[in-house]
DNA sequence: TTGTACGCGTTATCAA
DNA sequence: TTGATAACGCGTACAA
């Protein structure tokens, strides 16, 4: 690898005046720009942007962490797919790092895109509790935004969106189409996500003043696998039911296999919604329907308050966003009426 | 933050210890290096990485270079958490970036991981010819790996599968079974996975004397809605139609919705067959069945040569590996007698 | 308009 | 067992 200084010796001035060519900064005559230009050519010269970074202390990149066990499903696709689309005309790059699947391997993930002198880090958590990320987003200067939770801190650092909220609506959605046995599929109880769509099943139904019958709500773990062995288990307790939520499209996939396996048509017999309409979702219907995540708007948005903050000058963490995305989740019309 | 610098004065002593201690080569007394622990918990240091790879001309990470047009979809997500999980116990990192959408880009994104000095690099490629990436190995000093293409000269650096083969093989399968109206819906025409899926189809249909029909060849674009599309213009041209192989799950999952919609039963009516096998696919037979890829063989094939030249000292680029992982696909049983 | 020289935070090579 | 000190490749005042 040639570095500078073997270009300028080529083109017979100095390192400084390559950098200069390089930077567009600062005068340089038009013909030495040429002879430049000629050297790197021959060279074949590319720069090393650990030097680079490193003399001017800032990458031009921003980084994301995400879970591996969020690789598995079409929602992570989408996360990306988002995430690089709204970074392309900006000239920064994303660099995707892994935060395999615990709180200290989140906690390094994040230390690495820090340690590696990222602009700006976007961390999708899985493990890590809102106080830690609180607490890292203190400790850093650079900016640390927290996607899908909400902190109790920085709130500015954060988008969010109201789960609890639209699985009640979705609840509720069946419930005024005269459902009243209507069955809960969970995801893994560890996640945040899932605790708080649980929640908003039981509320709908409270409010409703439909008991809760815990044989109807099982526990998934968000694969279509574990949607196949919730509506075994569902179907074992003989209960009564006419519709299933299940917490993720995935597992509603499963449910609806498992049903029609069992003779049981879906949705004329039985109803399912899922959630996050992942891209096939939609193609599924009306056998599924799928509440929509929010997810290309948080991320969306998450990357238009990164770009401000670092382009607009980024003084102090809560000076510039307070306002929080709720963005409203709305149920996929499906024909859902009891029948 | 802290330096070097800075922990070693706290420590009384001088950089070089605290490097020694760090990296845990050289002698160090125990004494002096509970006084360095102490001092880098003290000054909560980190160490630089720009600075450490820049001195030490390693970065013990590697990339991934993916083009966006594949992010949306399961067969990205298998591609990435097969890295992910194949890289974790190895120490190294995996660092994804976007390919974007032209030869341009993915030349750009796999320059920028060079730049940015990362130990070797995986790409794959969806628009950049097989010649050029063969010269970009050969310009390279780190060893650039190629997934899913067969490259002329640096055979040993890539790993590729039988499209073709694979396509022939699940157009056999339905044509043993009594079919001989089988439809096609392609890929992207500029994706040779897709040239190849096709060939593999016409070849079959040339065996076994049973005329190509162009009329049963659609052009798809690897989305579900282009899947409907297809089934459309299929529908219009009124040819009789008792399968159809789509070039992959996605279409697949499109046709199949378009079918249902017109009322025609699947599979009894109209068999389908994709490709990839998608994590939901499973779950949606017997409607769908489809040819898994060989993906996850081709990732993890692809990381176990790289970790061995990485750690076993690579010496020069053709001397190790000269076999070709030749996974071969396997059709999925399904209903698939012409009824 | 150009060159000199120092700094960025490490690693690595010698002496001591 | 430790400490100077020279790389690593580049940016950037400052001087010329």
């Amino acid at each position: 690898m040639s570095t500078m200084l073997e270009v300028a010796k080529k083109a017979g001035v100095s390192k400084a005046t390559v950098s200069r060519v390089l930077s567009g900064k600062g005068y340089v005559s038009e013909a030495t720009k040429q002879q430049v230009y000629k050297a790197i050519e021959d060279a074949g010269y590319r720069p090393n942007l650990l030097a680079r970074n490193l003399a001017s202390n800032k990458s031009e990149c921003i980084g994301l962490v995400v879970t591996n066990t969020l690789y598995n499903g079409s929602y992570f696709s989408e996360i990306l797919s988002q995430a690089a689309k709204k970074l392309e005309d900006n000239g920064r790059q994303l660099i995707l790092v892994d935060g395999k699947h615990s709180a200290q391997e989140e906690r390094e993930a994040i230390q690495f895109l820090l340690d590696l002198r990222c602009d700006a880090v976007i961390i999708y958590p899985r493990f890590l509790t809102i106080d830690e990320m609180d607490e890292i987003i203190e400790r850093h200067k650079q900016p640390i935004m927290v996607v899908n939770r909400k902190l109790r801190k920085h709130q500015s650092h954060c988008i969010c969106c109201d789960h609890k909220g639209s699985s009640f609506l979705a609840t509720k959605y069946l419930i005024d189409r005269g459902h009243r046995d209507i069955a809960f599929i969970t995801g893994s109880m560890d996640s945040p996500t899932a605790v708080e769509r649980l929640s908003g099943y039981k509320e709908a139904l409270n409010q409703y003043d439909i008991g809760i019958n815990e044989n109807l709500i099982v526990l998934g773990k968000w694969t279509p696998a574990s949607g196949v062995a919730a509506v075994e288990a569902l179907l074992s307790h003989k209960e009564k039911i006419s519709a299933i939520l299940a917490s993720n499209d995935e597992m509603a996939i499963g449910a609806m296999k498992k049903l029609n396996d069992e003779g049981i048509s879906v949705p004329s017999k039985i109803s399912i919604i899922g959630f996050d309409n992942i891209p096939v979702a939609p193609y599924l219907s009306p056998a599924l329907s799928s509440v929509k995540d929010p997810v290309s708007s948080m991320i969306s948005e998450v990357i238009n308050r990164l770009i401000s903050m670092l382009d607009g000058g980024y003084l102090s963490k809560e000076n510039i966003f307070t306002s929080e995305l709720q963005a409203r989740n709305s149920v996929v019309d499906g024909p859902f009426a009891v029948k």
